[in-house]
DNA sequence: AATGTTTATCGTAATATTGCAATATTAAAA
DNA sequence: TTTTAATATTGCAATATTACGATAAACATT
């Protein structure tokens, strides 16, 4: 065993959990952030900011640009790194989806 | 290697990681879902809800109560099920935070 | 007390993830 | 063209996750 049973769970259940998967690295939510932070796409020093070798960091890019979370563009020499925004949104709004379905009126615990 | 190194990261950073972490499963994913639909505590009756052996259910509710996102309250043979709503509220807001982190004025791509 | 019901734990196999050294690739710079 | 710089890929070791059969534990029912 080992591998997830996708199979018998719904295409929004999957979803949901791949995204979250990708969020699941401190690392890439350090990468994220740092996208964030600087507001802008990054060409290069992404290696510099991390505590990690640069063939690990280029894995984790890799789990986000596969989640689709951000994109590289080729530029020159470097890579140009940014969060797409539009998935960033589809994403937010998927969690806030999740998160706001509950309903305070429980009847025990 | 294998291990993540939470060590280098900051404390929000490896909490974020964290929550996705817990989330980033389609079972675990389907169980929030239920407890989210039936609006209250479920006693029972979980483990016929999945496509999964029971032991397998057991597991991934342990991870739920281990992140905090769950609690399990004795309830004569059974037990009872209950989102935490404090600890999913403060979730809602850190994936809030994050996500509305973004800035629409990039440079590039 | 014996049986049944519900949930947890143990043990184990299969698979996935993390991390990095070594190496490859690509393009700019000298 | 050679060198340098930036990023990706390969290969591998260590660890983590997923899944489930078997079994245990706790309690209710008979």
């Amino acid at each position: 065993m080992g591998a997830t049973k996708s199979d018998h769970f719904t295409q929004k259940q999957n979803d949901i959990a791949a995204i979250a998967k990708a969020l699941a690295h401190p690392a890439r939510i350090a990468i994220l952030e740092y996208l964030l932070k600087v507001d802008a796409c990054i060409c290069g020093d992404i290696v510099n900011e991390l505590p990690l070798a640069q063939p690990t960091v280029s894995q984790h890019l890799k789990e986000l640009k596969n989640a689709g979370i951000i994109s590289g563009n080729i530029e020159g020499n470097a890579i140009c790194y940014c969060i797409d925004e539009k998935v960033w949104e589809k994403n937010r709004k998927i969690f806030e989806t999740l998160f706001e379905r509950i309903n305070k009126k429980k009847t025990c615990c």
